[in-house]
DNA sequence: CTCAACTGAGAAAACCTTTTCCCAAAGGGT
DNA sequence: ACCCTTTGGGAAAAGGTTTTCTCAGTTGAG
């Protein structure tokens, strides 16, 4: 035993960390041995893997995911790359997922920049410096990517909410179904007078959410009340839209509305209520989004689509671990349903 | 030279990452050398350096993030933990935090739970597994801390916009100053009569608002336009205060509000509009938060207070850093100025 | 010419864990 | 009794970087 190295016998002094060393010495047995026992590998007796386990525990032995992470070239860590500084769509999502990893030891490094592709850049030349896994790319509409080339990327990715080639792996909401469930409700609740406001045409949501409005209509036998009118994601375009509606007669007013989002929404309900119209004795109104800060503070109460963002994140999060850890996957985009609540913009719910 | 080990003369086979190894190689040098040159340590011939770094960057060569944090004990990474998984506290703060530290090569570790302390216990774990260098804790409200004990947490830590003790080091916002601000622009505009609606008692910021709003009026030797009026931070609860004073005579009306936040805000600014009353002409409202998708929604446009909660994190960052790298750091809590955002929901602003 | 001081650069330890051998002992069959 | 197999456990390398020594060579002074 040479003296330089070999006397950690009595370093109590120094309080830092406890490592397997400490681990396997309490044992009594060797480092290599305290591994084994502790991720349930090698052979040895029960009794020695126990005592073992036990010591670990007894000492509070946490092993070093650095360490760790070196030598497996696994950091039990994923990127999330988004410019979606805002959150609406990323928050949802971020907690899907890290509820969904969280048990399987791994974390969630959550990177937000402004669409600056510098910024872009920057942050994900950090995650490849620190081996992130895999990355989920969320965005915040679903015809447009991040900008950044990933050409190359060493690693796995899953795009969420943004868009995603054929050979990529993603997921999104099936607005074109979601749109239909909306339409249905309206349907059922017997508005025959049905139309659509929604956002700008450059958006593919836009389209296939219209698109969605369009079907649920023909397989009812009923024609749209009018082209769908766009405008921006806005109150104010829905403001506006409600007051044209307000100052016509009733026989020319639409009887059911179903907006793009719940922004627009709340825009054409405050107008028909401010014009003195009643939602939803005289109009029904559906959204889309759920964003509950607005879908519960309107008057009346909004019943709108649910996107199930909680619930992507969580698939998109299962699969990537898939990926990470070499199985199979499927590639291409998959739809996630959509899901109606309801509140109070449409009058009563039809009897089950 | 041992054939199992010293033949990587023509590994082109694998093209994994590139590492000091290779630099060290290309350049002629040994490992030692290389890594000197590349931190701008240790002496060498200017060629020397020079050499090195051009071949590093040849390479495209980047450290390995985590074999250096396994030797360093710095991860360069913080963690950001919070209950608001909301994000309307956390993103703001978040970015400013991000962009502070980016430039010094530190990513953040968002981690967002429910208010479930097993939740938090996990995740906080995960963040000392990984190793981070300290940790950001940002709460939704200044009176609460996280449901996690950080007794002999072994990193440095900084509290933001949560509960903060006095061997603490946190940030907050001024409510007090802040809530001064909004009354002083209403009475610059010549408002006289001036309520103050906000939130629950149990609210430290309830409090510290209401006394920003009674010192500005003291210190214009005006009277409080009533007691403040508390309720829940909603929509619902400013909605039900402006319906009441729509239904008053003018002269019982007061002719400013100052509002605990945007929310309650525009419940009140709705009811007034909805009853026929002229905002800002009949009644200058003035918001909290500025909490954008509110703030620019309501009709009229709300005049608000912003928090800077993104300045927060900046300003939250670099004092986590001084801590991280042994700088002493003055204990205490800091409140940081606000700052009032006018858009015209109060009428013109004064002239300059 | 000698010695000290300095200079540039490399060898090797250290960070902590996992994993691949390898070895000694014990057990079993003939 | 001998050999082969199994068993339990350890030594050592590997992962990529930083850092501390150490050392050979060079320069300058006396």
């Amino acid at each position: 035993m040479s003296s330089s190295v070999e006397t950690p016998e009595e370093d109590v002094s120094v309080p830092g960390r406890i490592t397997i060393r400490d681990v396997a010495k309490a044992a009594g047995v060797s480092i290599a041995t305290a591994s084994k026992a502790l991720n349930d590998r090698g052979r040895m007796t029960p009794e020695t893997r126990a005592r073992i386990q036990t010591a670990a525990r007894d000492l509070g032995f946490t092993p070093n995911a650095v360490a760790r992470a070196l030598v497996s070239q696994r950091s039990f860590t994923i990127g999330l790359l988004t410019n979606d500084t805002y959150g609406r769509f990323t928050l949802p999502v971020a907690a899907g997922l890290s509820a969904a990893l969280i048990d399987r030891g791994v974390s969630v490094f959550l990177c937000a920049f402004q669409d600056d592709p510098e910024a872009a850049r920057v942050n994900l030349r950090a995650m490849q410096d620190k081996c992130v896994d895999g990355l989920i790319i969320a965005g915040k509409r679903i015809d447009r990517g991040l900008p950044i080339e990933l050409p190359r990327l060493s690693m796995p990715v899953v795009h969420v909410y943004s868009l995603c080639g054929d050979d990529d792996i993603g997921f999104m909401p099936d607005d074109r179904a979601g749109a239909a469930l909306a339409v249905q409700h309206l349907i059922g609740l017997g508005r025959r007078r049905i139309a659509h406001v929604t956002g700008p045409l450059a958006f593919a949501a836009v389209a296939q959410r219209t698109e969605g409005w369009a079907d649920a209509l023909k397989a009812h036998g009923l024609a749209p009340f009018g082209a769908p009118l766009n405008g921006t994601w806005s109150e104010g375009f829905g403001y506006s839209v409600g007051q044209a509606w307000a100052a016509l007669p009733p026989s020319e007013r639409p009887d059911g509305v179903f907006c793009g989002n719940d922004q627009i929404a709340r825009g054409v309900i405050d107008a028909l209520t401010l014009a003195g119209l009643n939602v939803p004795r005289d109009i029904s109104v559906v959204g889309f989004d759920n964003w509950s800060v607005f879908a519960e503070a309107t008057r009346p109460p909004l019943t709108t689509i649910d996107m199930n963002l909680q619930e992507m994140g969580r698939q998109a999060g299962l699969v990537l671990l898939d990926m990470v850890e070499g199985l199979p996957v499927e590639r291409g985009l998959r739809r996630l349903p959509c899901r109606l609540v309801t509140r109070q913009s449409c009058g009563v719910p039809p009897p089950a």
